[in-house]
DNA sequence: TAGATTGTTAATCGATTAACAATC
DNA sequence: TAGATTGTTAATCGATTAACAATC
């Protein structure tokens, strides 16, 4: 939490530093709802409005939107094109974030073709593999080069998040590797879970975990359906 | 919460109900620990280690695990195997949980053919597309069928967890008409946040909303560079 | 018995929600 | 002014943690 509520004398990034990750999760969604609204041509909103929106309660947007400054005008709503002004600017203004792809199989080489990172703000600026036979091939523009010059590339690209796409077995040799050389938040498809060190800041989005997860609830709706 | 902690009377499937998603998130963590000490012959585990492998500290470990049942032995610890053993139970034994993929574009070919979704007991069992052309072909032994059969599709194949691999333009129109086919979970790799009905029990995993996140801490890091 | 470690309680912390004064 | 809606407070809820009695 920020020592100060007072944002008119915080500096923006300020701001953003104190948010709650749980509030972090929800802007991205209230977003698209801001963008659903501007499409439509509607200028301002209601909390309620856009609880309905995101599927969540309108308290709960309110005190989101606290956060990032007092921005709504009481008896009226949130301008939709100022709120997305100031989401956008609080979870990273849209500045690109560089990523490396680890691992150039089948599903990196589809990752790093896929333009949906690049749409989202994280451009594939490089891709590194341990095989040989692959080091030097150019795939969606960028030349593959070899694993063990990991560290090198991730200083030469300024690249700060790290996609695995190895097998299972590479992929927390392969964490290792890029939390040694720099990156801040991994985001790992390999169908295994790997680990992190304690560290500050090092944020881990694990595929198989969420898979795990899903699993569950299948399994407990499975389990509903059985006894209930 | 479960009424009783009295797991004995309780069913595993009432455990496994009654878990905390905070919980839930950790056991697959807890589980490579476990994959790890059982690959080096390791038979006994203490809170400690296992907090140690898994990032987090010992109470949690302890109370983690206590809510699956009293399975450890005071002053010894738990055994590795059988605490993978009822860790796998709770987290759905197994099963596989078939998936559909929706979209059968570069990403979504290269989903399909991914073994490891496969590997984590999520077979893929059907692909569909909007573009005719592509419907009818064989990707990884499964044939592509259309879009517009996306509810017979689910009801014949049982799956229960969709993926969206399609572009961000289709991807709310695709996981509208996997929420009405029946679906419980939702993995979305489009560049896009999409919506769900504030349903009982839907989970949904949305790759654009990870990417905002990381997109956050990169952006916060940043900030605190410049300010700090 | 002495040492070790669990399982659980109680305290703490943070996030959610309802309610309402402020105010457009 | 009357109605609407924010921003914030205070209450509630759930998750985390420290501490320790139970017990191997």
């Amino acid at each position: 939490m920020a020592a100060s509520k007072d944002h008119g004398s915080d500096t923006p990034d300020a701001v953003a530093a104190s948010l709650a990750e749980a509030t972090v999760v929800r802007l991205p969604v209230y977003f698209r709802g801001l963008v659903e609204l501007a499409e439509e041509g509607v200028t301002t909103v209601s909390s309620q409005q856009l609880a309905e929106l995101a599927g969540v309660n309108a308290a709960k947007v309110r005190k989101d939107l606290s956060y990032l400054g007092s921005y709504g005008t009481r008896g009226v709503g949130y301008d939709v094109g100022f709120l997305m002004q100031q989401i956008g600017r609080v979870l990273g203004g849209n500045e690109p974030a560089p990523v490396v792809i680890v691992g150039a199989g089948n599903l990196g080489k589809a990752l790093s073709r896929y333009d949906g990172f690049g749409a989202s703000g994280f451009p594939v600026a490089a891709i590194v593999d341990a095989d040989p036979g692959v080091v030097g091939r150019r795939i969606a523009g960028v030349t593959v080069r070899h694993v063990d010059d990991l560290h090198r590339v991730v200083k030469e690209t300024g690249c700060q998040v790290g996609i695995i796409a190895t097998p299972a077995a590479a992929a927390q040799g392969a964490v290792d590797r890029l939390v040694a050389a720099g990156v801040r938040s991994i985001l790992n498809f390999a169908p295994t879970v790997v680990t992190v060190p304690d560290d500050v800041g090092l944020r881990k989005v694990d595929l198989a975990t969420e898979l795990h997860i899903l699993g569950y609830y299948e399994h407990r709706r499975g389990a509903a359906r059985a006894t209930g």
